[in-house]
DNA sequence: CACGTCATTCTAATTCTTTAGAATACGAGC
DNA sequence: GCTCGTATTCTAAAGAATTAGAATGACGTG
């Protein structure tokens, strides 16, 4: 009857993720700071995601000399790689081929990114290399 | 101090979004028909779904002879759109481009997908008329 | 070693989402 | 017209997410 816990990372929860992924492990103070670039926010409720976040599994913590180090126990590529999943099951009824023709067809793509993105399928045609997928144990938040 | 409001439709609201979206305006009972071949739900939470979702426009509703005609307010395309756009933002760093290439790069596309793509890449380059965007009055959520 | 600073835990308020029972309304058919 | 089935509204429970105050802990400096 109640709500069905989430799979994926919040919003909340990827703003700091983001924090992670861009400085690498930091104590909190950082974190903070760094969010507070973007809009006010108070320190302990940083602490309270943190922790969240620790029992999601989606940071980990060190201990440093002063507090600890949190860091991110998600690869940036492999967040990507489920939130995308899930987007696509959503609402392009899980063709990741439809997801890309929509980005192309509806304009989302500046000119040098269509440029960039030919020359990227270009050169995954040509050499068949392809498998340097590097599959960095991805998700199961799926 | 609570929780902010949600701009974009839950998990729970596109599921009935792609009811309508498929199905076009249908009444309440054929919705659960057809949620109901996916998992199980009593009517009186898609009702309530339904009218939650009136009020953040996400649906409308037309007097019909019998109870009403429920169809979605919104186009899928707009829904797209609003949604990439937001996985673009919190894990893409705002760069639609790279979310082109994690496509391409994280090997979520088959190969008839890629070939697919370069077809419709090859069309926008040599045809200049990218401008049949058709922009259908698009988000608002975002 | 006391004090200030930074970090963490405990607690809690508030809102959203999901779920559905009970009650009610409404139109069709007998 | 009364009843049956569908549709809608009212009510509400309970977990998730977001926010942060108060209390507590840990450490280095003077």
């Amino acid at each position: 009857m109640p709500r069905p816990p989430s799979t994926h990372p919040t919003d909340g929860e990827l703003e700091i993720l983001r924090v992670l992924w861009d400085r690498g492990p930091s104590p909190l103070g950082i974190i903070c700071e760094t969010l507070r670039r973007e809009r006010d926010v108070a320190t302990t409720t940083v602490a309270t995601m943190l922790r969240v976040m620790l029992d999601k599994g989606l940071v980990r913590r060190k201990q440093a000399t002063r507090g600890q180090q949190w860091s991110a126990a998600v690869t940036q590529a492999a967040a990507a790689k489920s939130m995308v999943g899930k987007l696509v099951d959503n609402i392009f009824d899980g063709s990741a081929g439809r997801l890309a023709a929509h980005l192309v067809e509806a304009g989302q793509l500046t000119p040098a990114e269509l440029a960039e993105l030919r020359h990227l399928l270009e050169s995954n045609s040509t050499s068949r290399k392809v498998a340097k997928v590097r599959d960095e144990s991805t998700n199961r938040t799926s």
